[in-house]
DNA sequence: GTTATATAGAACCAATCAGTTATAAAAAGA
DNA sequence: TCTTTTTATAACTGATTGGTTCTATATAAC
């Protein structure tokens, strides 16, 4: 994952009322107005949020007859979520011990 | 970890410019006038940055001597990193395999 | 074709952001 | 005390953000 990507992921989630949708949407896919339904602001709001979301690539939405249905793509949090990882000997605070050490070599890291 | 810190911690990665002075941070702690070096911008452009960093707390600083050195604090990320991990299940496409099941239920999680 | 529903876009606004230059303040050294 | 170095702050600017209301568009239903 490059820097306009992450530029794009980490803003489209420095935003409570995006990641609020984000949660609403890893239950199912929505439509807009059930979307308003959960917040205190317009729908054209919400609308504007769904553009930030979809350009960062973490919903992406079909017409479902009127109604254009919310999907979570979560693949890009992937991407952000692997940058987060390199730092995480800096957090861990046993990292050093030998039990730590030996999980993270022996096994390959799966997604 | 709140929300009013996830705005802040995502805030604060939203930017190249501040990811990359957390990058070289990992490495060592740094003054104002080194980090400034590596971009292309003024120094208070780079105090601003690191001013946001800090009040993300992934930041702290020490004077020493006339120089204020900037440290990388890592906990927060693990805090975000947390938060993305709860939509970990959407994006492994392995998720349901039973290996990775066992893998994820036999050992508690650690950082 | 008309109407109703769902949604996005346009125009607008106030607040925030990300940079600039110039300057003030803090610590150290002569 | 005067000077130097390092850093933050102030004042400014243009761009972006996050909300609003109003309206246009697309699909479906009658």
């Amino acid at each position: 994952m490059n820097d306009d990507q992450l530029d794009l992921v980490f803003n489209a989630l420095a935003d409570r009322t995006r990641r609020g949708i984000l949660a609403r949407l890893a239950d199912s896919e929505a439509n807009v107005n059930e979307l308003t339904a959960l917040f205190t602001m317009s729908q054209p709001a919400i609308s504007k949020h769904l553009k930030v979301l979809e350009q960062a690539g973490l919903i992406s939405r079909t017409r479902q007859g009127t109604m254009r249905l919310s999907k979570l793509e979560a693949a890009p949090l992937k991407g952000a979520s692997r940058w987060i990882g390199t730092y995480q000997e800096y957090w861990a605070e046993s990292f050093n011990r030998l039990d730590d050490l030996l999980r993270r070599t022996e096994h390959e890291q799966h997604d």
